[in-house]
DNA sequence: TAAAAATACTCCATAGGTATTTTAT
DNA sequence: ATAAAATACCTATGGAGTATTTTTA
């Protein structure tokens, strides 16, 4: 099992709160995605969804997993992206994951803390983020419009 | 090709400055550390490493990219050595976080105001739970219901 | 020539698919 | 009756091994 990619299957799932949706969208079949996750917890010996042949629902340890899991995605997507192209200074349009469960609709407002000069901050519910006026930075993008949260 | 895997020995790679040390340290054979670096530097379109028979030498994008990894795998390790040791205690104050993908129908009531602690609490639906007297929690309800079915 | 990386090949474990069953609405 | 998840079974891809070749200090 790549272990990323169980981890994106995860993140779906969560997401779209399916095993089929999520089959449709990757272009995979259902036992597939029953497998992987059913494997991922086996690996992680802990129940991450609790199952019925009608609902999904999100254990506790899930949702932590959820979380870090987009973190990491996230971070992981960045980095090699960067590697790949051999660049760095992101800016303008960048693409977050975010679940539905933590709200469609999220302005953020800042005024640079750090050296960060984001100044304003959408998320919409197609997941993009629109940043204006971003100062080059270290951390990642991704990782940093998640810091808004809270 | 696990990805993370491929990660974990380029970083040891790195260290050891020898692909033969590595595959002695990991116990896999020689030639299955140069095809998962081999297949790596395909993945990112990059070259790592720069080899000849007597040495190695990490190139700039090599150097890029063991720093993000070595950071990345220990956030992975950290995240995961938490959920294994089933860390995601549930304490502080009670926050429900349901998706509505799920669609389920959630009524929580309250005894007290403010941080009053719960009194009772049902998840409608197909599921009816009765919590009685339940310690502050930071887990989402959705996800406790399940758990406290078994 | 000694040690390390690459290559050639062989084998088998497993990831994924199809078909089917079970379960709940 | 419908739709979703689990299970059974099969196949094939690719990951790992052994043996060998190539390369350079």
């Amino acid at each position: 099992m790549d272990k990323l990619d169980a981890m994106r299957m995860f993140v779906r799932v969560v997401e779209n709160g399916s095993f089929s949706q999520t089959a449709r969208d990757v272009n995979v079949s259902q036992p597939t995605i029953s497998k992987q996750l059913a494997a991922l917890e086996l690996r992680l010996g802990t129940q991450l969804l609790a199952r019925s042949s009608r609902a999904l629902a999100v254990t506790s340890a899930g949702q932590e997993y959820y979380e870090t899991a987009v973190r990491i995605l996230a971070d992981i997507d960045a980095a090699e992206e960067k590697i790949r192209d051999g660049q760095s200074s992101p800016s303008g349009l960048v693409r977050v994951t975010l679940s539905p469960a933590f709200g469609t609709t999220l302005s953020a407002f800042r005024s640079g803390s750090g050296n960060a000069e984001l100044s304003s901050c959408e998320i919409l519910k197609n997941r993009i983020i629109h940043i204006g006026d971003v100062e080059p930075q270290e951390t990642p993008l991704a990782a940093r419009a998640f810091d808004l949260e809270h």
